[in-house]
DNA sequence: ATTATATGATACCTTTTGGTTTCATGTCAA
DNA sequence: TTGACATGAAACCAAAAGGTATCATATAAT
Protein backbone atom coordinates (compact mmCIF):
# COMPACT_ATOMS: atom_id res chain seq x y z
CA UNK A 1 0.00 0.00 0.00
CA UNK A 2 1.81 2.83 -1.42
CA UNK A 3 0.41 5.61 -0.21
CA UNK A 4 0.02 7.49 -3.91
CA UNK A 5 -2.71 4.85 -5.12
CA UNK A 6 -1.37 4.58 -8.64
CA UNK A 7 -4.06 3.23 -11.10
CA UNK A 8 -5.24 -0.51 -9.64
CA UNK A 9 -6.68 -2.31 -12.65
CA UNK A 10 -9.40 -4.63 -11.72
CA UNK A 11 -7.25 -7.79 -11.63
CA UNK A 12 -4.65 -6.42 -9.06
CA UNK A 13 -7.52 -5.56 -7.13
CA UNK A 14 -9.35 -8.73 -6.55
CA UNK A 15 -5.83 -10.45 -6.24
CA UNK A 16 -6.04 -9.47 -2.33
CA UNK A 17 -7.80 -11.92 -0.16
CA UNK A 18 -8.91 -9.37 2.09
CA UNK A 19 -10.15 -7.22 -0.47
CA UNK A 20 -12.27 -9.65 -1.92
CA UNK A 21 -14.07 -10.33 1.35
CA UNK A 22 -14.62 -6.81 1.55
CA UNK A 23 -16.27 -7.10 -2.00
CA UNK A 24 -18.85 -9.67 -0.57
CA UNK A 25 -19.42 -7.80 2.67
CA UNK A 26 -20.41 -4.64 0.43
CA UNK A 27 -22.70 -6.98 -1.53
CA UNK A 28 -25.71 -6.51 0.20
CA UNK A 29 -25.06 -3.42 2.19
CA UNK A 30 -23.73 -0.19 2.23
CA UNK A 31 -21.51 -0.16 5.38
CA UNK A 32 -19.23 3.04 6.62
CA UNK A 33 -15.78 2.37 7.40
CA UNK A 34 -15.47 2.14 10.80
CA UNK A 35 -18.34 -0.91 10.69
CA UNK A 36 -16.56 -2.46 8.08
CA UNK A 37 -13.07 -2.74 9.81
CA UNK A 38 -14.69 -4.05 12.66
CA UNK A 39 -14.96 -7.15 10.67
CA UNK A 40 -11.40 -7.06 10.02
CA UNK A 41 -8.31 -8.25 12.55
CA UNK A 42 -6.34 -5.62 10.85
CA UNK A 43 -6.18 -1.62 11.61
CA UNK A 44 -8.84 0.77 9.88
CA UNK A 45 -6.20 2.24 8.44
CA UNK A 46 -5.19 -0.88 6.36
CA UNK A 47 -9.02 -1.66 5.44
CA UNK A 48 -9.35 2.22 4.45
CA UNK A 49 -6.88 1.45 2.25
CA UNK A 50 -7.66 -1.56 0.38
CA UNK A 51 -11.02 0.38 0.34
CA UNK A 52 -9.51 2.98 -1.94
CA UNK A 53 -7.60 0.72 -4.11
CA UNK A 54 -11.39 -1.28 -4.60
CA UNK A 55 -12.67 2.46 -5.04
CA UNK A 56 -10.27 3.36 -7.73
CA UNK A 57 -11.19 0.30 -9.53
CA UNK A 58 -14.24 1.20 -9.83
CA UNK A 59 -15.45 -2.06 -7.27
CA UNK A 60 -17.28 0.22 -4.72
CA UNK A 61 -18.73 3.70 -4.50
CA UNK A 62 -17.56 6.21 -1.56
CA UNK A 63 -20.38 7.95 -0.59
CA UNK A 64 -20.01 10.90 2.08
CA UNK A 65 -22.70 10.74 4.44
CA UNK A 66 -22.14 13.42 7.51
CA UNK A 67 -18.61 12.56 9.28
CA UNK A 68 -18.75 9.15 7.64
CA UNK A 69 -17.77 7.53 4.01
CA UNK A 70 -20.21 5.01 3.47
CA UNK A 71 -19.04 2.53 1.06
CA UNK A 72 -20.80 0.08 -1.22
CA UNK A 73 -20.36 -2.80 -4.34
CA UNK A 74 -20.16 -1.74 -7.99
CA UNK A 75 -20.77 -4.84 -9.33
CA UNK A 76 -21.14 -3.44 -13.01
CA UNK A 77 -17.29 -3.30 -12.94
CA UNK A 78 -16.73 -6.78 -12.91
CA UNK A 79 -18.12 -7.01 -16.35
CA UNK A 80 -14.51 -6.57 -17.20
CA UNK A 81 -13.24 -9.84 -15.63
CA UNK A 82 -16.67 -11.12 -17.26
CA UNK A 83 -15.42 -11.10 -20.71
CA UNK A 84 -11.86 -10.96 -19.73
CA UNK A 85 -13.05 -15.14 -19.06
CA UNK A 86 -15.70 -15.08 -21.80
CA UNK A 87 -12.82 -15.44 -24.08
CA UNK A 88 -11.49 -18.75 -22.24
CA UNK A 89 -14.79 -20.06 -22.05
CA UNK A 90 -14.69 -21.71 -25.38
CA UNK A 91 -11.37 -22.73 -25.15
CA UNK A 92 -12.65 -25.34 -22.30
CA UNK A 93 -15.69 -25.84 -23.63
CA UNK A 94 -13.61 -27.24 -26.87
CA UNK A 95 -12.21 -29.94 -24.45
CA UNK A 96 -15.11 -30.68 -22.93
CA UNK A 97 -16.34 -30.72 -26.72
CA UNK A 98 -13.49 -33.44 -27.90
CA UNK A 99 -13.95 -35.29 -24.54
CA UNK A 100 -17.80 -36.16 -24.79
CA UNK A 101 -17.25 -37.06 -28.55
CA UNK A 102 -14.18 -39.44 -27.60
CA UNK A 103 -16.37 -40.85 -25.18
CA UNK A 104 -19.28 -41.02 -27.65
CA UNK A 105 -16.92 -42.75 -29.78
CA UNK A 106 -16.07 -45.47 -27.29
CA UNK A 107 -19.45 -46.01 -26.53
CA UNK A 108 -20.24 -46.54 -30.59
CA UNK A 109 -17.15 -49.56 -30.71
CA UNK A 110 -18.57 -51.00 -27.44
CA UNK A 111 -21.68 -51.79 -28.95
CA UNK B 1 9.45 -13.73 -7.35
CA UNK B 2 10.82 -15.40 -4.32
CA UNK B 3 12.46 -18.60 -5.42
CA UNK B 4 10.13 -20.54 -3.14
CA UNK B 5 7.06 -20.52 -5.13
CA UNK B 6 5.10 -20.64 -2.34
CA UNK B 7 0.88 -21.79 -3.17
CA UNK B 8 -0.10 -18.57 -5.64
CA UNK B 9 -3.87 -18.75 -6.16
CA UNK B 10 -5.85 -17.93 -9.26
CA UNK B 11 -6.44 -14.41 -8.34
CA UNK B 12 -2.69 -13.61 -7.67
CA UNK B 13 -2.14 -15.59 -10.64
CA UNK B 14 -4.07 -13.40 -13.37
CA UNK B 15 -3.11 -10.06 -11.49
CA UNK B 16 0.32 -9.71 -13.09
CA UNK B 17 -0.39 -8.56 -17.01
CA UNK B 18 2.86 -10.22 -18.16
CA UNK B 19 1.24 -13.45 -16.87
CA UNK B 20 -2.56 -12.52 -18.68
CA UNK B 21 -0.25 -12.30 -21.63
CA UNK B 22 1.36 -15.31 -21.86
CA UNK B 23 -2.32 -17.41 -20.94
CA UNK B 24 -3.17 -15.59 -24.26
CA UNK B 25 -0.30 -16.61 -25.53
CA UNK B 26 -0.35 -20.26 -25.19
CA UNK B 27 -4.10 -20.35 -25.17
CA UNK B 28 -4.31 -21.94 -29.19
CA UNK B 29 -0.22 -23.20 -28.90
CA UNK B 30 1.99 -25.34 -26.77
CA UNK B 31 5.01 -23.32 -26.52
CA UNK B 32 8.47 -24.13 -25.02
CA UNK B 33 10.16 -21.61 -23.04
CA UNK B 34 12.82 -20.04 -25.44
CA UNK B 35 9.66 -19.33 -28.46
CA UNK B 36 8.11 -17.69 -25.33
CA UNK B 37 10.22 -15.46 -24.18
CA UNK B 38 11.19 -14.40 -27.31
CA UNK B 39 8.08 -12.40 -27.37
CA UNK B 40 8.21 -10.36 -24.55
CA UNK B 41 10.92 -7.59 -23.12
CA UNK B 42 12.34 -9.55 -20.41
CA UNK B 43 15.09 -12.08 -19.59
CA UNK B 44 14.11 -15.66 -20.46
CA UNK B 45 14.27 -16.30 -16.53
CA UNK B 46 11.77 -13.86 -15.96
CA UNK B 47 9.85 -15.20 -18.23
CA UNK B 48 10.54 -18.67 -16.54
CA UNK B 49 9.61 -17.51 -13.11
CA UNK B 50 5.60 -16.73 -14.13
CA UNK B 51 5.65 -19.50 -15.92
CA UNK B 52 5.95 -21.52 -12.76
CA UNK B 53 3.53 -19.54 -11.05
CA UNK B 54 1.14 -20.31 -13.76
CA UNK B 55 1.48 -23.55 -13.76
CA UNK B 56 1.48 -23.24 -9.40
CA UNK B 57 -1.89 -22.24 -9.99
CA UNK B 58 -3.27 -25.04 -12.35
CA UNK B 59 -3.24 -22.65 -15.37
CA UNK B 60 -0.72 -23.79 -17.48
CA UNK B 61 0.37 -26.97 -17.58
CA UNK B 62 4.02 -28.60 -18.06
CA UNK B 63 5.47 -31.22 -19.99
CA UNK B 64 9.23 -31.79 -20.78
CA UNK B 65 9.98 -32.62 -24.52
CA UNK B 66 13.74 -33.57 -24.71
CA UNK B 67 15.70 -30.59 -23.58
CA UNK B 68 12.94 -28.59 -23.61
CA UNK B 69 9.82 -27.64 -21.39
CA UNK B 70 6.33 -26.87 -23.16
CA UNK B 71 3.55 -24.97 -22.15
CA UNK B 72 0.01 -24.77 -22.75
CA UNK B 73 -2.59 -23.32 -21.45
CA UNK B 74 -5.17 -25.39 -18.67
CA UNK B 75 -8.65 -23.97 -19.75
CA UNK B 76 -10.25 -25.74 -16.83
CA UNK B 77 -8.70 -23.91 -14.14
CA UNK B 78 -10.56 -20.58 -14.69
CA UNK B 79 -13.17 -22.15 -14.02
CA UNK B 80 -13.13 -21.38 -10.31
CA UNK B 81 -12.57 -17.47 -11.46
CA UNK B 82 -15.80 -18.21 -13.52
CA UNK B 83 -17.72 -19.03 -10.09
CA UNK B 84 -16.36 -16.42 -8.32
CA UNK B 85 -17.89 -14.01 -10.26
CA UNK B 86 -21.17 -15.81 -11.15
CA UNK B 87 -21.77 -15.18 -7.16
CA UNK B 88 -21.89 -11.42 -8.32
CA UNK B 89 -23.56 -11.45 -11.60
CA UNK B 90 -26.63 -11.52 -9.49
CA UNK B 91 -25.47 -8.08 -8.03
CA UNK B 92 -25.48 -6.35 -11.44
CA UNK B 93 -28.41 -8.50 -13.23
CA UNK B 94 -30.77 -6.82 -9.70
CA UNK B 95 -29.53 -3.39 -10.78
CA UNK B 96 -30.34 -3.60 -14.38
CA UNK B 97 -33.60 -4.75 -13.16
CA UNK B 98 -34.39 -2.44 -11.24
CA UNK B 99 -33.07 -0.18 -13.63
CA UNK B 100 -35.50 -1.55 -16.79
CA UNK B 101 -38.99 -1.10 -14.63
CA UNK B 102 -37.72 2.06 -14.02
CA UNK B 103 -37.65 2.95 -17.47
CA UNK B 104 -40.41 0.91 -18.19
CA UNK B 105 -43.08 3.12 -15.10
CA UNK B 106 -41.65 6.23 -16.75
CA UNK B 107 -43.07 5.39 -20.47
CA UNK B 108 -46.03 4.04 -18.77
CA UNK B 109 -46.79 8.01 -17.32
CA UNK B 110 -45.69 9.16 -20.34
CA UNK B 111 -48.51 7.60 -22.29
C1' DA C 1 -17.96 25.80 23.66
C1' DT C 2 -16.11 21.46 24.41
C1' DT C 3 -15.57 16.80 23.84
C1' DA C 4 -16.03 12.58 21.30
C1' DT C 5 -16.35 10.25 16.78
C1' DA C 6 -15.16 9.07 11.90
C1' DT C 7 -12.04 9.46 8.72
C1' DG C 8 -8.05 10.96 5.87
C1' DA C 9 -3.05 11.86 5.54
C1' DT C 10 1.79 10.90 6.79
C1' DA C 11 5.70 8.62 7.92
C1' DC C 12 7.74 4.48 8.60
C1' DC C 13 8.70 -0.63 8.49
C1' DT C 14 8.92 -5.50 6.68
C1' DT C 15 7.88 -8.84 3.27
C1' DT C 16 6.78 -9.92 -1.36
C1' DT C 17 7.30 -9.19 -6.18
C1' DG C 18 9.29 -8.70 -10.56
C1' DG C 19 13.43 -8.42 -12.41
C1' DT C 20 18.61 -9.32 -13.36
C1' DT C 21 23.07 -11.93 -13.81
C1' DT C 22 25.73 -15.92 -13.29
C1' DC C 23 26.37 -20.82 -12.86
C1' DA C 24 25.07 -25.79 -13.30
C1' DT C 25 22.95 -29.56 -15.78
C1' DG C 26 20.78 -32.29 -19.16
C1' DT C 27 20.14 -33.14 -24.07
C1' DC C 28 20.94 -32.86 -29.05
C1' DA C 29 24.06 -32.62 -33.02
C1' DA C 30 28.62 -32.91 -35.46
C1' DT D 1 33.06 -36.67 -27.16
C1' DT D 2 32.76 -32.04 -27.72
C1' DG D 3 30.36 -28.17 -28.30
C1' DA D 4 25.91 -25.75 -28.72
C1' DC D 5 21.27 -25.23 -26.92
C1' DA D 6 17.28 -25.19 -23.43
C1' DT D 7 16.35 -24.84 -18.88
C1' DG D 8 16.53 -24.66 -13.94
C1' DA D 9 18.63 -22.79 -9.72
C1' DA D 10 20.80 -19.39 -6.83
C1' DA D 11 22.12 -15.00 -5.26
C1' DC D 12 21.03 -10.50 -5.37
C1' DC D 13 18.35 -5.94 -6.00
C1' DA D 14 14.93 -2.12 -6.26
C1' DA D 15 10.31 -1.13 -5.95
C1' DA D 16 5.68 -2.17 -4.59
C1' DA D 17 2.48 -4.04 -1.22
C1' DG D 18 0.46 -4.64 3.15
C1' DG D 19 0.66 -3.21 7.49
C1' DT D 20 1.28 -0.07 11.79
C1' DA D 21 1.14 4.19 14.68
C1' DT D 22 0.48 8.99 14.97
C1' DC D 23 -1.37 13.42 13.70
C1' DA D 24 -4.88 16.55 11.60
C1' DT D 25 -9.53 17.79 10.54
C1' DA D 26 -14.39 17.80 9.95
C1' DT D 27 -18.79 16.71 12.07
C1' DA D 28 -21.93 15.35 16.02
C1' DA D 29 -23.40 15.47 20.50
C1' DT D 30 -23.43 17.38 25.39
Amino acid sequence: MTGTYARHDIFQAIADPTRRELLSMLAEQEMPVTAISAQFPISRTAVSKHLHILSEAGLVTERKAGRETRYKLQPEALLELKQWLSYYERFWDKKLAALRSFVESGETQDK
